[in-house]
DNA sequence: ACCGGTCTGTGCGCAACCGAACACAGCGAG
DNA sequence: CTCGCTGTGTTCGGTTGCGCACAGACCGGT
């Protein structure tokens, strides 16, 4: 049995204030995230929030044919669930894991009452909210005019800022599926990446090489999305 | 010289309990909305809030090249500079008026301190952000997955929700650069609809002569952020 | 050592959309 | 009335990504 990990490997549970930190502490439960479990599904009502440690989620929204397209992805710098605290309790997306690892959570009733005492706690998950905004619209401008390398590279590049390290778990397939292409499609663009030396891949494995080439070939959509983040989300909060 | 338009044919301001319209109502300010006109621009700090009468107004990110996509649209069911309360003061995106009329605008410091009362006010903001995430994520999917015709009929909706009557003015240059498509592309797709007695246009002027028949040429992105707007936004907004 | 399943590579034909170029009609200004 | 601009219709070749089909390569289990 090992230790639990650290709580505070998740950015926004590491930004909060220490007395909001102290009521939190004992209501945070670790959980498995294990790759392809549904943290929840379109419509349903949440009953937790999560803050993954070392794992990945994929907000998707699915379509009535089954096709899928990813709206955002959300690892250790974020949270998963914020329409709990927005108001709707539900959105029509899913959240399914896509890198398996830990992560902790908070009932709703817990997070709510957290957010309406309307002090830091509100302003960072706002904050967060919008950082996370700018990623969605990315995503819309990205899926309307880049290319399928381009948007590759920009998946990887968001999906390794969210873990550590350099490695990623993902077979082309899922990829393919989180992007809304087809697979082959997936295999041409990594091949190419490959070929260049940027990357290397190995069934289901795959390691980042050369990361600032990686972001040279990418469209500039992931550095609006970094930046914003960057902005919005200050490693060391204040207030 | 005409009356002034009444300031809660804008449905969040029409939403406000009465306590708060009192406050709101003497500083709210009428303005113009012509096309064209840029409401806040990437990367600046917002001055004011718009809430549009019966004008439309696009959410666009304008990409390196020039070339633009839409993100949102808002019209008379919202408002513009939603980063304003959720604490970035800024978006790297841009706003647009697309279809000319008036509006009521609020100074940022106004929007911030009634805001921070954390009252009905702050959920309702809350609750339309979510709806206007909803729109962002299904421009993402359709983006991603729709034909440009189905685009068309979506977007043709939207903009129709967001004013009254069935009129639209507008030429096919600009719902192209709206969608992120090329003019011509547009031009085949109304014409289908034309040809199909759907809508009739001429010169800048867009009627829509059948919308059942149009709602079931469209994707399901367009239901699916009406049925979200719809639950989120009640036209009576209890509390 | 073999078998079956998973992951990756490849080769079609096809449809959608793009880029560019051009024709023409309506409308307003002079 | 005419000129010029704006808005719309049309064409053509090229590219991208799709759907489908299949082959090979690797891995784990029996």
């Amino acid at each position: 049995m090992t230790t639990p990990p650290d709580p505070r490997m998740n950015q926004l549970l590491a930004a909060l204030p220490a007395p909001e930190w102290a009521r939190w502490q004992p209501l945070l439960e670790l959980v498995d995230m294990p790759l392809g479990k549904v943290l929840y599904e379109s419509g349903a009502t949440l009953s937790h929030v999560y803050f993954p440690i070392n794992s990945i989620v994929s907000l998707l929204y699915v379509m009535e044919n089954g096709a899928s397209a990813e709206i955002a992805i959300v690892g250790n710098e974020g949270l998963v669930g914020i329409s709990l605290f927005m108001g709707g309790e539900s959105t029509p997306s899913r959240a399914l894991v896509q890198s398996a690892g830990q992560g902790y959570r908070l009932k709703a009733h817990a997070m709510k009452d957290e957010f309406n005492r309307a002090g830091p706690v509100l302003h960072l998950l706002l904050r967060y909210t919008q950082a996370l905004i700018t990623q969605m619209t990315q995503t819309a401008v990205c899926n309307r005019h880049h290319s399928l390398d381009q948007q590759l590279c920009r998946w990887l590049l968001l999906s390794l800022d969210r873990l550590d390290g350099a490695d990623l778990v993902m077979t082309q397939e899922l990829i393919a599926n989180m992007l809304g292409v087809r697979r082959e499609g997936v295999t041409e663009g990594a091949l190419k990446l490959q070929e260049a030396g940027l990357i290397r891949y190995h069934r289901g494995h795959i390691t980042v090489l050369d990361r600032p080439r990686l972001e040279q070939r990418t469209c500039e959509c992931y550095a609006v999305v970094k930046r914003e983040y960057d902005r919005l989300l200050p490693v060391t909060l204040a207030q």
